[in-house]
DNA sequence: AAACAAATGTTCCAGTCAGTACATTTCTCT
DNA sequence: AGAGAAATGTACTGACTGGAACATTTGTTT
């Protein structure tokens, strides 16, 4: 029964689920290498265990294959931070805990960088166009906005704090490392990248973005 | 003498430079938006004052025209910031003048900003291929080497700051701001982008590399 | 002025690629 | 079981697009 030559093809069992998942996996993986108008339809076929056939029966058109994968990418990298909890720690920990956990999480997760690379390329039109990455991302916002606050109360942050401005800041620390490496690389050579500078490079940062929060040192 | 009906056709005066310049100018601005696979030559060519013919006569193919695009691009911004000229400053004012500069001139030349993103999806390849814009870019650093070297002498700044870390820190905040400002603004809207609020976050990011950089108050 | 080189105009082609037509198989419901 | 729906296989096409072929004009040198 187990006599299938080369390919299981005859009698093969239908797995839609697991189908649309494949191509999405793929898809994912080659937008982000590839770009958009870069990639092809059918060599995202090939490396699928289905047909390009199929990828039209489910996103009807290389677009939307293109969004489902842009939100295949958001949706994993979001779950990912999901399992980050910082309520239990005082703030300037849990701060500083979140910091390093995106720089790092940004580093685990190049694909997800550049499809979001792709779509400023596309000037976010795609991704307006999703109102459940939307949504991810302001949940997202959420988990600072908590620490900001509980850090102003106890008085160890700095009144006028803007959680978005925050975000922001440690977004571009974290995603620049990742999505400009190769031309930083290109030009001033890998020292930057190498494990153990890379690790220096993650506690300046913890360290930069806890002295903005911080309450000021009286001016000189 | 002056009766050319529509265009200036007939027994036209030719000027090799002045097409070239006019390709290398829509070039730029095609690829900046459209990426490299993204961009038709045909397109390009129509909104030249030449035609097709002339771009695969003066730089081969795509390709070709794709690496001087880049080239132009890097060149135009770079010639942007020598007119920058910081020694005279004591080295904290120098420094945040050159912060300050290299914040909205990136906001300025935001077709530099997505030539660079378009390398860097591409892993550099055609930049590493590129001795011209390694050159420069080194060059571009001695200027913060410099800075840092006044100000450590002059005890204004502490020891072992990293030209090159710092330079890094100064372009995520720059380019992330001008690179990823559509998906930032998708999602969150765009007050971040608004007059007003960018340049209090270019005041912010002055001060944060300016702690940075500065002797380090007695840890609490 | 003639001969050669540089620059440009015009037209077409061959490969690529997103998307479709048509046929068949598996699943589900009664 | 059988009929309709869902899922899949195979082969094809029409438009697009980078690039080339071929012809002509302008500039330069002696």
């Amino acid at each position: 029964m187990a006599t299938t030559t080369d390919s299981d093809r005859r009698g093969w069992t239908q797995n839609p689920d697991a189908v649309k998942q494949d191509i999405l996996t793929v898809a994912v993986s080659e937008f982000a290498a590839n770009g958009l108008s870069g990639t092809r339809v059918d060599t995202i076929a090939s490396r699928t265990r289905t047909s390009k056939r199929m990828i039209y029966y489910y996103f009807g058109d290389k677009l939307g294959l293109y969004t489902s994968a842009l939100e295949a990418a958001y949706l994993k990298v979001r779950e990912g931070e999901a399992s980050l909890d910082l309520d239990h720690l005082p703030p300037r920990e849990g701060l500083a805990r979140l910091v390093a956990f995106t720089f790092d999480h940004h580093r685990r997760n190049p694909d997800f960088i550049r499809m979001v690379m792709i779509e400023n390329i596309h000037n976010a039109e795609h991704l307006s166009a999703s109102q459940v990455i939307r949504d991810m991302n302001v949940a997202a916002i959420e988990k600072l906005s908590s620490i900001c606050g509980r850090g102003q109360e106890q008085g160890v942050f700095r009144d006028g704090i803007d959680p978005l401005r925050l975000h922001w800041q440690i977004s571009a620390f974290s995603f620049f490392n990742v999505s400009n490496r190769p031309t930083f690389s290109a030009i001033f050579g890998t020292e930057l990248f190498e494990e153990q500078t890379q690790s220096e490079m993650r506690q300046q940062i913890v360290d930069a973005i806890l002295a903005m929060v911080s309450q000021p040192i009286a001016a000189s």
